[in-house]
DNA sequence: CGCGTTTGACCTGCGC
DNA sequence: GCGCAGGTCAAACGCG
């Protein structure tokens, strides 16, 4: 493969069009998922360059308390009367420009502090998503491997160096999360560096279909699958499975968990293949921001069970299929598991969502954090190699993703 | 020469 | 047991 680089679509530098996608869009050519060039435009600039250290992370109210301070609007109010003299407009913009600065500064460090909490939550929220998913299968001692062999040497958590203790605890089945997007390209950047190890004439489609293995580090079980779809070959279908055994770059990590929350529903759903439509996406679009990108469907009919977020609809109103669309980006109604007709297992998890869900300043500061992190600018050349690595990346069951275009 | 891709062979699971 | 299909391996190949 040889300009990839160029060809790669990467979703993250859409610069926010998949949420506002409602008029007349052209056939995205290129989408970067998870450009991780530096974004010229992007005011967090300067806080990638220290965003990956986490120190102690500042409690929430510090955070929305700052609001509270007095602002400077910078706009410049004094009255011009004729009275004033030139020099006490010069000293006049010099205190202005002084307030500015600290101003800016102040901004600057509320920025930081948000972006260091939003990367505590992440990670606070897999750690939580982990427990869940070892409570769910607590309670189902003997319900089902999904899969028919889970049990190769690079599934066993025993054999790949897992940063999380609590990983080595989780029982590996293999889900799939199919993501579908459209383009041209014929990988998407995904944050990771991938090795092409196969391809075969898949049944049923005259596109081949390439495998892949994660090459960020030695012993990676994740690969994915690329693979055009039959009847709209701008549509392009990629299959993630498996997660990380080393930290991500903040936009692998994104799909990574993408990845891990599917896994951790179908896991969790069992094996009936009767999980409804809705509970996917309200799980989904609750653990993952991606998932109100898209809409998504359920497969059971796959040898893998399978979720598929479509990120072809455009949302442009016209949903066809039977899929249904996602609510609204990180929507205030939290309760996930609810939906999921089981019981919740986890006090835990319930009493975090009512501590996010029931503060709308939070989930308003967290949706705008996660936008700023997933939807930056585009990279001009489609690397898709990493930028900050973010340490200790959290993992969560095996899963695999796939991308897929309509 | 090293690294990544290509591609045919091989392995494995599944249905008949 | 046989054939098929999906998935993986590894030698050959090409590129920088
Ligand atoms: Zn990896």
């Amino acid at each position: 493969m040889e300009n990839h680089h160029h060809r790669e679509l990467s979703f993250l530098s859409s610069s926010g069009d998949f949420l506002h996608n409602n008029s007349i869009d052209p056939p995205i050519k290129e989408m970067d998922f998870f450009s991780s060039s530096p974004n010229k435009n992007n005011k967090e600039d300067d806080l990638d360059q220290h965003g990956s250290i986490i120190k102690e992370v500042s409690p929430l109210p510090t955070l929305l308390l700052t609001h509270h301070d007095p602002v400077n609007t910078g706009l410049n109010l004094m009255c011009s009367s004729a009275a004033v003299s030139k020099e006490e407009n010069l000293e006049n913009s010099e205190t202005e420009m002084s307030i500015l600065e600290s101003e800016l500064r102040r901004v600057q460090e509320e920025n930081h502090k948000l972006r260091i909490m939003l990367e505590q939550i992440t990670k606070s929220y897999s750690q939580l998503q982990a427990q869940l998913f070892i409570t769910l299968q607590k309670q189902k001692p003997n319900h089902g491997q999904a899969c028919p062999h889970d049990h190769p040497a690079e599934d066993s958590s025993h054999s790949s160096k897992l940063e999380e203790p609590t990983q080595d605890l989780i029982p590996f089945k293999k889900a799939r999360v199919s993501i579908r997007a459209r383009s041209e390209a014929p990988l998407i950047s995904d944050g990771c560096q991938w090795r092409k190890y196969g391809q075969k004439m898949a049944k049923g489609n005259p596109c081949p279909r390439a495998y892949y293995r994660c090459t960020m580090a030695v012993g990676c079980p994740v690969r994915k699958q690329v693979q055009r779809c039959a009847e709209d070959k701008t549509i392009l279908i990629t299959t993630y499975e498996g997660n990380h055994n080393h930290p991500l770059p903040p936009a692998a990590t994104a799909i990574a968990h993408t990845t891990s929350a599917a896994a951790a529903m179908l896991l969790s759903s069992s094996t009936s293949s009767t999980l409804r439509k809705e509970s996917a996406t309200g799980y989904l679009s609750n653990s993952f921001p991606y998932a109100t990108m898209a809409t998504s469907t359920l497969s059971a009919s796959q040898p893998f069970p399978t979720i598929t977020l479509d990120f072809t609809q455009n949302h442009n109103l016209s949903m066809h299929h039977n899929r249904v669309p996602l609510p609204l980006f990180f929507s205030h109604k939290l309760p996930p598991l609810l939906q999921l007709g089981q019981p919740p297992p986890s006090s835990m998890v319930e009493s975090v969502s009512a501590a996010i869900s029931s503060d709308p300043n939070f989930t308003t500061a967290l949706a705008a954090a996660i936008s700023s992190i997933i939807g930056p600018q585009r990279s001009g050349d489609g690397n898709n190699n990493l930028a900050g690595v973010v340490p200790g990346s959290p993992q969560l069951p095996q899963s695999c993703t796939t991308f897929s275009t309509n």
